[in-house]
DNA sequence: GACTGATTAGACCTGTCTGTCTAGTATCTC
DNA sequence: GAGATACTAGACAGACAGGTCTAATCAGTC
């Protein structure tokens, strides 16, 4: 029974990193053992060691299906727009999604607070910052702010700021105000602009 | 002449709480065990257990003795002023101060990160972050915005994104940015109370 | 100098962790 | 039906965790 269970559900694999996602994510990668994840993906020891190796593989392969996720879910956002400005601010409507989807922080931020330096935890947590960072440096350009760094800069703290109002108040509505403030300071940077 | 450093030190609580503190706020609360906390402290294992009983007893006492210094130090920033708008602004100029000194991340966050929901970790994050949120309003109140809860919602935002981004960044800089975003929202506040 | 209380080093206990290994079973292909 | 492949359950090993305990040592007090 629990064979064909496992057999409608997915691969070992996937189901590993479905319990990976769930567990490491909620409770914490040192917290959460080997036995947790294999139990929870109804798979056998013996078959995350061939799929993954090792602990350190299945977090590595969770941190990337994590940045996958979370980088197509704010970009869907962005797309649903056409005017540069528009698709700036939907960047905070990708987030209100995130949150509103048992958020418990940023990932890498998470995966980072339990990890030595120059662990694959901090090199994943960096590529994912330069993503975010280059993405709306980008927008920030194509709408035409005239120091697109510095107003990236800012907005990047408002995305991070709501992350974090959102995990440790639980609190989803950071999402619109910090989307809000954000409107506030494109608005005033484009005024600069034509003055 | 272990034990005379140790007299020279201070006393057996101090070591343990000033290791505890070093070790547990840059390598997490897991990650690091007993034995290396008694190491770094130059104190015995009984020692321990005879002050604080357990690890969960040492590290909310390691939480606590952050709260703190944290809130010391924002505090002595904003008593270098006088006027409600500039002691409102020096909030982030004791985040300035806190990011100078080997930084790495909210406390409260990151020993959330590692807790289980309803954990003692969680309960002094909580505590912090009405702190901040209160100290805010209040500031805000004085200085004389209009909405005080939404400009201290505001900068809520970027006292935590600033924090965020000085970590994974590696970027104390984004205190002054965090600030003078801050009083661009400030400014538009007040402006809109006199319209 | 004897007593008290705090502190020391470190052996030890118990439980849990990651990772390995054995032996057996289900499924699919030829 | 035979063989290959992928999977299963679970015992096991070695390392390390938090915590206890013993015996010795040191400082201060009478």
């Amino acid at each position: 029974m629990a064979v064909k269970e496992a057999g409608v559900r997915g691969s070992a694999r996937e189901r590993l990193l479905a319990a990976a996602d769930e567990l490491f994510y909620n409770e914490g990668i040192h917290t959460v053992g080997i036995d947790r994840i294999i139990e929870q993906a109804g798979v056998a020891k013996a078959s995350l060691y061939n799929t993954f190796g090792s602990k350190d593989e299945l977090v590595r392969a969770y941190l990337e299906s994590r940045y996958a996720s979370v980088t197509q879910r704010i970009m869907r956002a962005v797309e649903r727009y056409d005017t540069p400005p528009e698709r700036l601010l939907a960047v905070f409507e990708g987030l209100a999604d995130l949150f509103a989807h048992d958020y418990r922080g940023c990932a890498f931020a998470r995966a980072s607070a339990e990890s030595q330096p120059g662990d694959q935890a901090e090199q994943a947590a960096a590529a994912y910052r330069t993503w975010v960072r280059v993405l709306l440096t980008d927008l920030a350009t194509q709408a035409g702010a005239p120091e697109p760094e510095l107003l990236a800069r800012q907005l990047h703290l408002l995305y991070d700021g709501s992350g974090q109002a959102a995990r440790m108040d639980h609190d989803p509505a950071a999402a619109p105000v910090a989307r809000a403030t954000a409107a506030v300071l494109l608005d005033l940077a484009l005024a600069q602009r034509s003055s």
